[in-house]
DNA sequence: CTGATGTTGTGACGTTCGTCACATGAGGCC
DNA sequence: GGCCTCATGTGACGAACGTCACAACATCAG
């Protein structure tokens, strides 16, 4: 089997091992044989751009192998990540179904495995496909919480150490590692992608860092971060 | 015909005059005659509170007439005003649809009439009426969209100057005077709001638009505001 | 090893903006 | 009219943070 950028090809949604754990994956036996119709396989290395914000939408990209980064970027080159998106998440959606152009750049960080369908064939598959339509709408849904929460983080908080201490307990949720008492996390980002996140400087990230080592509340170990105060960094993230 | 606080109730979505302007209203005369079976048409006085954020879902709500106000609020009392709804929207949409907790607070700030449906209610006739359901998907991907620009103004502006500059011209793009050389605009908010809008301090929004007419740029008469000079503003808006 | 390149750490400095404190104004009610 | 309640205007001050400028490392290719 072609296995290009050093990927192993998930050949067929049907007899793919993670669909049981994904939300638009696990579709009825029927629907997803015929979404199997319309979806292109394909793969991109490290550093591809699948789409860019402001163009007209082509089609969707289910994520099946690798991370994505998905921003969105000001005329003088500021740039905020919205998010990196995980296998199963898929890309593109909103302005698929609306075909308003993409609100986002989503760009692989990983090299990536990708389903891309096209918009007419996927616009024909939802009026064909009622469950699917539904799952879309969750899926719409889901994507419209996480916003507003990136809303509620950039607009009510009162500083940027606030930010940053919400992040690494949003990281620590999703990396499984909330019920220990002193989690731990991978740092995949530089401080530079994690000021993106929050939308400060590159500076700022690096000195609140040093702050939260200095007072004993995190600790690094290579680039992995223990959290050795769990308690400190909410107090940190609820009143800035 | 009861009409309390002073409305004129519309009694049926199928004779509903605004029927055809609207997003959701504009469904096939089968599915909303299935929709008229399941809402209830009620009505708020000015100040009601719809829904908390936070709130498990009860179901959604179709304003009819009147204006609500959409917000988020943090722990220490500091609010941000996401939109102004005007009629035709539907809100509590998402949290519907996903059954979530609403991710906002919905208070009406005009006599308002509502049609409101029950989430159970509302699934079963997702199910049943496939249009109508991807009309839902339509809907929540164009909250998403509003969602993003919500990000994109928060998260990569520079200055308070900027974002008052994008929400002032954003107004003028909704009230159809976009293509006139000096638009004007009805100033329904105070500046307490206006800073809940965009993430400031009341002082800075008086300072703010005392530059700006100091600056010739707008003129006030009354509470309507003159967009004099629409090219400086555009400018403000774009590069802080 | 040696340069080239990218990440992190740190100091100095100025700007922006939030906050507190009042003053002024505008509208409603008696 | 007087009074009360909001909205608006304005000054002073300080904290937070962006920016610039380098230094100190790390990584990697040759």
């Amino acid at each position: 089997m072609l296995s290009p950028y050093g990927l192993d090809i998930i050949e067929s949604c049907l007899t793919c091992k993670m669909r049981v754990d994904r939300i638009f994956c696990d579709l009825p036996t029927a629907d997803l044989q015929a979404f199997e119709t319309i979806k292109y396989a394909t793969a991109y290395p490290k550093g591809a751009v699948l789409f860019v914000e402001g163009q007209a939408p082509r089609g969707l990209f289910v994520l099946c192998k690798g991370r994505v980064k998905l921003s969105i970027c000001a005329s003088d080159g500021k740039t905020l990540i919205l998010k990196i998106a995980d296998p199963g998440e898929v890309l593109g959606l909103s302005a698929t179904v609306s075909g308003k152009p993409y609100e986002l750049t989503a760009e692989t960080i990983d090299p990536c495995q990708v389903n891309f369908v096209k918009r007419e064939d996927f616009l024909r598959f939802l009026k064909e496909h009622g469950d699917a339509c539904f799952k879309v709408a969750e899926q719409l849904s889901d994507k419209y919480n996480t916003a507003c929460h990136e809303v509620r983080s950039l607009g009510l908080s009162h500083s940027a150490g606030e930010k940053l201490a919400k992040l690494l307990l949003e990281w620590t949720s999703k990396n499984g590692e909330a019920c220990k008492q002193e989690p731990r996390l991978k740092l995949a980002l530089t401080h530079e992608e994690i000021a993106q996140m929050i939308g400060t400087s590159r500076e700022t990230v690096t000195r609140l860092f040093a702050d939260l080592k200095k007072r004993q509340i995190v600790q690094a170990k290579g680039s992995t971060l223990l959290i050795r105060n769990k308690a400190a960094l909410r107090t940190i993230a609820s009143n800035g």
